[in-house]
DNA sequence: TTCCGATAGTGGGGTCGCAAT
DNA sequence: ATTGCGACCC
DNA sequence: CACTATCGGAA
């Protein structure tokens, strides 16, 4: 079963922080604009060095940022679809000339531009248009027409591999916390999966629930540690009990991506 | 009063790098 | 050579 | 990345 949903991004405080919160109402992106979500490395540009969105620094070869500007750029650390495997290895090694070659900064903000959106972007595409890079490029940004054209989009972004969209409202400042002014747009999936066993939990779940280990139909097995409350961690679905989970398409293993609980299946005994 | 935005803290898979075995 | 762990990425 | 639990201020 596949269900849109949108969430609210908040644009970073230059610590870099986004913050994905669930939105509840239809909002009317008519008029913003799109682009893919791209499943690479945040990267920060600051005119010198490029840093991921937690600060540590990254080593990537000289010619990968000889063509980048003085001033900020933020994007992603890209290697292609369904790369992103790929793609984290090179930037977590120490050195890794040749494979950073084999990976673009994908621009889409420039945080120190003045104005909306629209003008900061802008900002971006003049300096490229003037030096072309081989490894950086600002992602394109397509004005939505209406829901069926996000739809539209979506879904095929996704027949090509790609995870979902981003949705900019063209005139939103940079640092302001308006956390609705950037959206993600993505599909989740449902299943149901045999708990084989529990795991205990740390911390604040010192005694009781942390994670439990769940079968798919198939044989594949994973663990769902997240989607429960306090609770639910106090008297978890017992193993033998199928449970509902939430997911966001698969790992290359074929283990489902961020498994979140949902709820213990209702028709238990049919 | 309710709701939203920001924090803090739990959990997953996968990878790298380093220490222990 | 293998294993386990923390610290990153998502 | 996913999520829940809190808290204080905005709505």
């Amino acid at each position: 079963m596949f269900i849109l949903s949108w969430f609210a991004v908040a644009s970073a405080v230059w610590a870099g922080q986004m913050l994905p919160q669930a939105y509840s109402a239809q909002v009317d992106v008519s008029g913003w604009l799109m682009s893919e979500k791209l499943d690479g490395v945040r990267g920060r540009w600051d005119g010198r060095e490029l840093r991921s969105k937690n600060g540590h620094l990254f080593r990537p070869p000289e010619a990968f940022i000889r063509g980048l500007p003085d001033f900020p750029l933020e994007g992603e650390i890209w290697g292609g679809r369904e790369t992103f495997g790929q793609t984290a290895a090179v930037v977590q090694r120490a050195r890794d000339d040749e494979g950073w070659l084999g990976l673009q900064f994908v621009i889409f903000d420039v945080p120190a531009a003045e104005g909306g959106f629209t003008d900061r972007i802008a900002k971006a595409r003049a300096w490229f248009a003037a030096h072309p890079s081989d490894y950086a490029f600002v992602i394109p940004q397509v004005p939505v027409r209406d829901r069926a054209h996000l739809r539209e989009e979506l879904r095929r972004v996704e027949s090509l591999g790609g995870e979902g969209l981003i949705v900019r409202k063209p005139d939103a400042l940079y640092l302001p916390g308006r956390s609705t002014e950037i959206l993600k747009v993505k599909n989740y999936q449902d299943a149901e999966a045999l708990v084989i066993a529990h795991f205990p939990g740390s911390g604040r779940n010192t005694g009781r629930l942390g994670s439990l280990l769940a079968e798919l139909p198939d044989g594949t097995r994973f663990k769902v540690g997240s989607g429960f409350s306090d609770a639910e961690r106090e008297n978890p679905p017992p193993v033998g009990a199928i449970i509902t989970f939430k997911y966001y398409g698969f790992y290359p293993s074929g283990i489902p991506k961020f498994p979140s609980f949902l709820r213990l299946r209702q028709d238990q005994d049919l």
